[in-house]
DNA sequence: TCCGTATGTCGATTAGTCTCGACGTATGGA
DNA sequence: TCCATACGTCGAGACTAATCGACATACGGA
């Protein structure tokens, strides 16, 4: 990931509005909602939400699909993948140390159908 | 985590400067560096390093420490794990199988010395 | 083709952010 | 106490972002 979409997807996460679509779409995972349907949970009128809609997919974070009338958005969970990656430097900039521990934390809240074992865990 | 703090991260993030500058301190740890360091290795001036430290440390991702007439910086890395926690809905809203893929490709990134397998990784 | 629904684009107003010169504060040494 | 170094704070000008009314476009049905 190139510094310039990092600070686009950072960007476009630093506005309550659209951190909310996230975390909404997230929710939605894997179905999606439509753009109208976002706003109105919401509470934004459309075109406000078209622009947020907007930046959240030049960021990369979601992706539209139109299915007859509406657009369908989703969350693109790789983008979460690749910034957290960016921040720590590409991964960990060959230094597995530093991200380590920060992978055990985001473990243990859902210990997965992956063999993450519990000595990965706790041990 | 709090939706403002979170708000106050990706804000702080979205900005070229203190990204370089959390990404430094990133490859600085666990030392860290004085701002006076950091100013010069980024080539901003002083006082406008200043206003972007304090709004990274607002924000929590980085903490700040008096030795004598320096002031050493350092990354909060579990600060980027509430982030992320934060946004796969803190964590993943009691759906696993959503960050799991998430955690699987960064575990992939650096094999540690935790014994999160080589079954998690390739199998 | 005409209408209604779903969504995107434009433009102006308002509000917030970035930068940096000038000045203030804290620490250590002579 | 005086000075130098290391940082922080203030404030103004330039720039950027958020919002929403008005208008434009796309699709489906009659």
């Amino acid at each position: 990931m190139e510094s310039k979409q990092a600070i686009l997807a950072f960007a476009a996460l630093a506005q309550p509005t659209r951190l909310d679509v996230f975390r909404l779409l997230i929710e939605h995972e894997p179905d999606g909602l439509p753009a109208g349907e976002i706003a109105r949970h919401l509470a934004v009128p459309h075109n406000t939400m078209s622009t947020h809609l907007g930046i959240l997919t030049r960021a990369g974070l979601i992706a539209a699909e139109r299915h007859s009338r509406s657009i369908i958005f989703r969350a693109q969970l790789e983008a979460v993948r690749a910034l957290t990656g960016y921040l720590v430097k590409d991964c960990c900039g060959g230094r597995p140390e530093i991200c380590a521990p920060l992978i055990a934390d985001l473990t243990s809240c859902c210990p997965t159908q992956n063999t993450i074992t519990k000595e990965a865990v706790h041990g």
